[in-house]
DNA sequence: GTCTATACGCCGATAGAC
DNA sequence: GTCTATCGGCGTATAGAC
């Protein structure tokens, strides 16, 4: 395995790009991105500083191109427990869903910064990078309010919306108190934190909107 | 009312100001905080650029200038309710104590576009801008949290924090989504959407732990 | 005190040689 | 594909005019 490659020079170009990638993602999570130089990232990752530009585009581009390889594995598996679940036939509890869709992000699977990534990520500047995220992010999304919506009838679907927005809110403001500056949050708070989120969250989905007063 | 100054030099430095700081207030608008540069800010008001620092220092004390000047009458508001309800000696539904924190958001108070500021910048670059919004709302939280724990003696203090946390997260992304490029949100979707959070955000405090499956 | 003119050292991006 | 050179714009600092 990893045995010498048969073409060096494609090797030589892809090794170039993920020296780019993990240059940056170690650069952003220490720092965020904002305060991340595409000079310091070519430094780090011993190239030249217009080799960042030629394989990404631009500043943007890379960003991107973090974030995707940090969240595809986790998307992947959120999809792979909603379809277990599903696939049951059995009426499943918010909490169940819940679990599918947050567990996987406090579970290691191979690489551990992801969450550090996507912590980062989520507090950066506004319009250029939410429509990266939302991109990555709008089939799970679709399927677990779909999932939610079969389980809670009596919950209006505009209404389950606005609901699993306010959840998502939480999460990204979970993520962002759980990694500030260069400061790796231990396991078992994130673990914590989520299973509290999961419980506020469950309660919050399932509220029957007549208990407006008393 | 509004007489001609008796010492014009004073009201001409205080004019500079209110004018920098509305020019920055308007672009931070139209265009997010990270976008707009001192120098267009200079321009808009009509000052030189370096009078921009010499008022607040940098580019992050104007930030914390215009967010306070929205910010400070919402909080005062919300500290005043919360006094108004405390006072009455009875007990407090959760709605009533959530409409006091949020019901001053968007409810108008002589200007309209504190809340387009706020959702600017709770998307601001992460580690520069939140240490300025924390100092802005600690108080409010504390007060806040006590009120909720005094009404929900059965959750554990420590719960009810991150429940607290969970909710300003719903908010701020809510603030964010409705606020997004330039575009104003009508006032009945944001007062609809202030009122949906409000009873999700109930339900999820008042949760109970032992439902955990089933 | 208030404000201006000017400059310094970064930044992201790109054109063109190799 | 990679490199050098360079561009315009940025936040910031300061010396000095009023």
């Amino acid at each position: 395995m990893n045995a010498s490659p048969s073409n060096q020079s494609e090797n030589a170009s892809q090794d170039t790009r993920e020296r780019i990638l993990d240059a940056a993602e170690a650069l952003i999570i220490e720092r965020g991105f904002a305060a991340t130089s595409l000079r310091a990232i070519a430094d780090r990752a011993r190239v030249n500083l217009a080799a960042t530009n030629y394989h990404f585009g631009s500043k943007m581009g890379l960003l991107a191109a973090v974030f995707h390889r940090s969240v595809e594995p986790i998307n992947a598996e959120r999809l792979r427990r909603i379809n277990l679940l599903e696939d049951s036939k059995r009426s499943l509890t918010i909490q169940e869903i819940l679990e599918a869709l947050f567990m996987p992000l406090v579970e290691d699977s191979g690489h551990n910064n992801l969450l550090q990534v996507m912590g980062r990520i989520y507090s950066e500047p506004e319009s250029i990078t939410q429509p990266i995220m939302e991109n990555e992010f709008t089939e799970t999304a679709q399927r677990f309010i779909a999932a939610l919506s079969r389980e809670l009838p009596d919950v209006n679907l505009e209404i389950l919306r606005w609901r699993f927005h306010f959840m998502i809110g939480s999460i990204i403001h979970l993520m962002k108190i759980q990694a500030p500056i260069g400061m790796q949050p231990s396991p078992e708070q994130l673990r914590y934190g989520v299973q509290q989120l999961i419980e506020y969250s469950a309660a919050g989905l399932t509220a029957h909107g007549d208990n407006t007063h008393d």
